[in-house]
DNA sequence: ATAAATGCAAAACCTTTGCACGCCT
DNA sequence: AGGCGTGCAAAGGTTTTGCATTTAT
């Protein structure tokens, strides 16, 4: 996997100590934090950071392509290092953001190109239920 | 179709003339309108009713499972009278948001159950791409 | 050197809430 | 009559913005 700071040279985004950390922090987690859930967990790191700064360089990484934003219906917003489209789970019960690796993705948006004449793009896939862990917690 | 008031009174839901302005325009519109767009919309007819009452309203209908609550991307929520869960197409050009009917949907939500154990209880879908009619404009 | 990033505070935005008044059943 | 709905204003929370200072290239 190519370096961080080298990615974000090539985006011509300047390489900044809370740069790197909130983007490698996002690319070890798998966890979709918020913004504040970031700005939280690099504040021991980082004590000087502030939110404005973590939404600002959010905002950067998403404009450079590096970071997706996520809207799970939630207060917030969540954030992905995966950039390819995805679909993603959400449990209802433990609110956690599972992602989904789906073959059948380019079956559907060709059919829906053909049904509605639409040139897609792009499209974000939630789907909501209960995650195992949480059944079997029900189940006890 | 059943008639509006019938189905306010069905859920417990007193029939306000307020109330019935804003859930018949949401059930004679396919613009998916925010709470914004149905607050001027309707300022002609009830030029006393506020804002607030046209979220308190879409709350109720809401939790009534009279309407649904769309969230495409944009920084407010909008509002479809079709409470069947369905894709939606975003025209990234004109806005537009566009109802579409899946028959593929079961199909989807059986193979995601079979490959995550999730138990699957709803999803929200949403294609981005250009609509027919913006396609057509670029060209000229 | 220069342009960009940071950090603080304040603003902006949509949405929610509290409370008094009025209306529906 | 009683409770729910309305409307106004104020609060709420997340995200954005302005600006001076610091930092990266």
């Amino acid at each position: 996997m190519k370096e961080l700071a080298q990615q974000l040279k090539e985006k011509n985004l300047k390489v900044t100590p809370q740069r790197l950390a909130i983007f490698q922090m996002l690319t070890n987690t798998d966890e979709h934090p918020s913004a504040e859930a970031i700005y939280k967990a690099l504040e021991s790191i980082h004590p000087t950071m502030s939110l404005a700064t973590v939404y600002k360089t959010l905002d950067a990484l998403k404009k450079a392509n590096l970071i997706q934003e996520l809207n799970v219906g939630e207060d917030c917003f969540r954030y992905d290092a995966r950039t390819h489209s995805h679909p993603h789970l959400i449990c209802i019960s433990c609110t956690k953001v599972v992602d989904m690796e789906s073959i059948y993705l380019d079956d559907i948006r060709k059919r829906i190109e053909q049904d509605t004449n639409f040139d897609i793009v792009n499209e974000k896939i939630y789907f909501y239920g209960v995650c195992p862990d949480c059944k079997e917690k029900k189940e006890d």
